[in-house]
DNA sequence: GTGCTTGCAAAGCTTTTGCAGACCA
DNA sequence: TGGTCTGCAAAAGCTTTGCAAGCAC
């Protein structure tokens, strides 16, 4: 559990499974980004991107996205900034803090919790599915 | 998947499960919502225990929260609440609208994605945790 | 009586872990 | 060279599902 006091090395398989997730701005399990990550290399093993996702997420170089559809998600970008769920074809997008509003400093009153963090989600549906309501699930 | 048509029974173990939920001020997983439900109905089985959570929560019933620590948990209150998820002990703490500042009405600029709802969680030191700083996790 | 629901057990999925060999610094 | 990391496969942990019997309405 001592992650943050070891040593790391920046293997090949590391770097690969750390570039390719960054290049995508989809957001995807460890799974599918394991499919993303045997074109760049080949007989790398799934065992190994969800090692590295771990460490990477725990190094604060990609974020950790739960609660979405029962398996993790991760992202590569980690500027701050919301993640909206469309509830029709699943997808999960960006929204950066200037595309929100209404939002000021979030802060629990005193004594009732010391937040050190807080995160705005939300749900509804994408540009593509907002814009094809009929029944044509999968966008 | 057409659980909405369905019709419904509220069968004792149903009610027994609701029941139980809504009394907790903790949020159990399916798995220890199970130990406290037997206690009032011995024989109940844990996939009753599931299928129940699964039926009550799509009947907008109870909340499900997920995305704290691998497993589902859920919440019998479901009037409209944060929550707060403390780093030390792994407690979940509700925090009622009138217990945070700083939130508005967070929307999302037009066109960039149709948000029907929006999720604000904390993470942080519970009060226990808090006045308990040195190293004495499980508070 | 109809068909939704239950208990039991097996299966399913995602994620973690043990181990021996390989590799990075 | 030493300790970290990988590939492979087995295991773990949570949740879902098939089936026959039971129960609500």
């Amino acid at each position: 559990m001592d992650l943050a006091g070891k040593q790391r090395r920046m293997t090949r398989q590391r770097r690969v499974i750390w570039d390719e997730l960054r290049k995508l701005r989809t957001h995807p399990s460890a799974e599918e980004l394991h499919v993303v990550v045997r074109r760049a290399m080949p007989g790398i093993s799934l065992g190994t991107v969800y090692r590295n996702l771990v460490v990477l997420w725990k190094d604060g170089r990609i974020l950790r996205l739960e609660g979405l559809g029962g398996r993790a998600r991760y992202d590569g970008d980690i500027r701050p900034h919301h993640h909206a769920l469309c509830l029709r074809c699943g997808r999960i997008v960006d929204l950066m803090p200037s595309q929100v509003a209404g939002v000021g400093d979030p802060r629990v009153l005193d004594g009732v919790f010391k937040a050190t963090g807080w995160r705005l989600d939300f749900e509804g549906l994408c540009p593509a599915c907002a814009g094809n309501e009929p029944e044509t699930p999968g966008c």
